[in-house]
DNA sequence: CGTATTCATCGTTAAAGAGCGATAGAAGAA
DNA sequence: TTCTTCTATCGCTCTTTAACGATGAATACG
């Protein structure tokens, strides 16, 4: 389980508050085998310095991994991670949606 | 309905991206109603305008919503925001973890 | 060997974000 | 009216982010 702190959480929607971000994971998520910067590139209006950043904060924050191909470095989405993330949020909109607390906590 | 778009995921996203919001998000959901800037700040290790300036981020982002009550500001949740959000987050991570495309569409 | 590819990193610039104190305006209280 | 409370906004500083071109290291190809 291991649920993640505000901390976490912030930092896991800062790294997916940038749409090319979300574009990156939408490319990963359909080539999902052997998908290098140069190949993400192509399919951005972006230099591939930026695609880089782009990716490079997507693997801090955990939610890519990479592994070397020959010259090439191949990205791959956690899907563990996103899924943890996926719960976090919807136990954070849960949370957010219930009652207020009553005057008297229940026992 | 009014699925949203990457820009606009991204932009909530951006706007939780910080832990003092979330936070905020949680004092509002527990005193939902006539929760004013003071209220709020008395909560929090920060300044009043740090405090004001996080709230207007919420706003902007319409995740929170002001109404006058004499001379404070009160403020609450936007719970239909919220759900719509949630829901963005679902499709976002449902599409995200489905299996890539095959080499041909399917008809 | 030399020549491409690939790509992370550096250096730079411009813009955005975070935090604070001070302040002014609005609304209630005296 | 005068005083107090509440709060958004301004001005400031410092840090972070975004975007780019250039570069060097690593690997493959010839």
């Amino acid at each position: 389980m291991n649920t993640l702190l505000d901390d976490d959480i912030a930092n896991l929607m800062r790294a997916l508050g940038h749409p090319v971000r979300l574009s990156i994971l939408r490319i990963l998520a359909q080539r999902d085998s052997d998908c290098c910067c140069t190949d993400v590139t192509q399919m951005l209006p972006l230099a591939q310095s930026t695609v880089s950043q782009h990716i490079k904060v997507l693997l801090d924050a955990g939610l890519v991994e990479r592994h070397a191909k020959g010259t090439r470095n191949c990205y791959k989405l956690r899907t563990d991670r996103l899924a943890q993330f996926g719960s976090a949020c919807s136990g954070l909109f849960n949370g957010l949606s219930a009652e207020p607390a009553p005057i008297k906590e229940l026992v």
